[in-house]
DNA sequence: GAGAAATGCCAAAGCGCTTTGGGGCGGGGG
DNA sequence: CCCCCGCCCCAAAGCGCTTTGGCATTTCTC
């Protein structure tokens, strides 16, 4: 069914139907009426190519995703961000569009996209510290939302939507070396990556706060999967000078970490303290009534609400300020730490 | 740039440099090296929408993937599917479009989709046992393909790739019988699920065929998550027999497995043993060299390269005959199996 | 009651592409 | 020398929609 057929149908103009289902107010409400009904009976959406080719605008958004080349792996926070961005596109009509690019090739994917013309704009995923993208994309001219931050570029030249990294890591050291740990290892992102940078940044100062000094033999940062939790953590408790508490980038970090002091013969949160970072995750929640692991909390799927919230706005009105949305992340407190042991 | 700028400049009309970019055996080779050329150079690419128009054909596939409504969870494998198949629609030149909905109104959800014909296929998702969405994209005469099967439709008359889930656990099972279990725990996905209800009946046939019963507290069924997998244990644990063995339907509810034995003092692999299955998931990988959980295994990532291949396959020349792909899974040792205590 | 202002509808152009149905031009066969 | 056939290329139609500009018809204003 499309357009034509429906207004023979109906005895009307292509452009009366069209109006009446657009809410253009040049027709009657009676009129209308019917061709609601008829749409509805009918079944009837307008072919959404058609559309945009009329209209220039796609009624799409894209989302490009880095696959980490080395590792294969496509962080698994996506699904709930797209979850939470989903909900808004259902909400206004948006398709949402996926390429899932391996991250050498960004860059040209982006420009690809611009140039086939099938969305209206991006969102940005997993911005490197240093990240071409922002540029790229200004360049272009194509409505965008980055999630998280980019370091080089100027952050109010771009909107974006991201937690309160540092602060939340800084709060995190904090709160172990107030309960008496002084090494403390961290266990962090793939480096390059800018939350991975941001985060580094508050576990230093944490420490410098307190006098310490940020030991390199304590620090990772890598993928962020479970293995790699596990190898890590063994590695330092093999050391001459184990950690009395570890900071975890993701949840699934610590799961390897809990393995890891589990082979080892150590009770989490009593030889070993242990706080991770929790992106709230649909199918990884931090226990049900109470929480498990003491976190770091900020949940990924608003994020993703937020950031598709912002550019719907930006492209319905290209006109209206840049938007920048930091959001905080709570410090939950499971069981997973407690006092240093006296040694 | 779009196709009446780029003919002029070259000084040709659009129909030649059309058919110079898409192939066509009516220009000379010297044209079509010129025009191929400027294209480059002037980074032209045809607009999707439109040549969609034109050709009836849009160069895009449909992933609906649905989001539990009780729980809100999207299934965390969707991640590792979807790059699967993405490196075949980017092979192609593919578009993928992604439609997260809310399981109760899939099926809306594939009617507007092809109403608004923006996709030639579809993959379909997470089939129930019983799935109304099969008949229904047979009846729209929509091409796809399905992630699993569906026990209410006959299996010959669609597309499908699955995994031998009965096989895998009657395996599994039948491993842990080997090893003198006896009381051997079901933690499986979320009850009306094809891929669960096929498991159960693997483990139950394994059973059977020791001369075992069911034991109906001992099966668990719900949304597979890490607080799920805890929350079972220790309630089997707790019951006045508790299992030897545990067989959990996914890497994370094994995760929560560990953790309760862990909380209860127990070993796992020696007081309590667990065999999970494992999709491979980039970011949950079952051990490095070595696999730490006795699993077993199946490549979703895997899958979703079949069934995009096969997707394609189907758009390009609709009446190729349907294809069935079972992937067998390997059952993998690791440290998480032993033989049953003696009491 | 005549002119002005709404009101409700329509015809046609145009979005950027593919594709059908020719048409000019050079070369080989009769 | 003429004709016909390939080889290359082109003009124009059409995909399904929105939107501009315009035309009746009705309602209002004085």
């Amino acid at each position: 069914m499309n357009l034509k057929e429906l207004s023979t149908l109906l005895g009307l103009s292509q452009t009366t139907v069209s109006r009446a289902l657009n809410g253009y107010p040049e027709v009657s409400e009676v009129t209308r009426d019917k061709v609601m009904k008829a749409a509805k009976q009918h079944n009837y959406t307008p072919n959404i190519r058609a559309r945009g080719l009329a209209t220039g605008r796609n009624h799409a958004v894209g989302h490009v995703i880095p696959l980490s080349t080395e590792h294969e792996v496509v962080n698994p926070v996506f699904t709930d961000f797209i979850a939470g961005a989903s909900e808004i596109y259902a909400r206004e009509n948006y398709d949402m569009m996926l390429t899932i690019v391996p991250d050498k090739t960004e860059a040209e994917a982006y420009r690809k996209i611009a140039a086939k013309g099938s969305v209206d704009g991006v969102i940005v995923h997993g911005p490197k510290a240093n990240d071409p993208r922002i540029a790229l994309l200004r360049e272009i001219g194509m409505p965008f939302v980055v999630h998280g931050r980019s370091g080089i570029a100027e952050e109010s030249e771009y909107s974006w939507v991201d937690m309160n990294n540092t602060r939340a890591f800084e709060r995190a050291t904090q709160f172990l070396i107030d309960l008496g740990h002084r090494r403390i290892g961290l266990l962090n992102g793939l480096e390059g990556m800018d939350f991975a940078m941001k985060r580094r940044e508050g576990y230093r100062a944490a420490l410098a706060a307190a006098g310490l000094k940020e030991r390199k033999e304590l620090c990772y940062s890598s993928e962020m999967t479970e293995e790699y939790g596990f190898s890590a953590t063994m590695e330092m408790l093999a050391s001459r000078r184990p950690p009395t508490a570890i900071l975890a980038s993701s949840i699934i970090v610590g799961f390897g970490v809990r393995r890891a002091l589990d082979t080892s013969g150590l009770k989490i949160g009593k030889d070993v303290s242990l706080i991770v970072h929790d992106d709230d995750l649909s199918y990884l929640r931090n226990g049900a009534a109470e929480p498990i692991y003491t976190a770091t909390r900020s949940s990924v799927r608003m994020a993703g609400r937020i950031c598709a919230e912002i550019l719907m706005e930006q492209i319905s009105d290209p006109k209206r300020p840049l938007r920048h949305v930091l959001l905080d992340a709570e410090l939950i407190i499971g069981h997973t730490t407690g006092p240093a042991p006296q040694d």
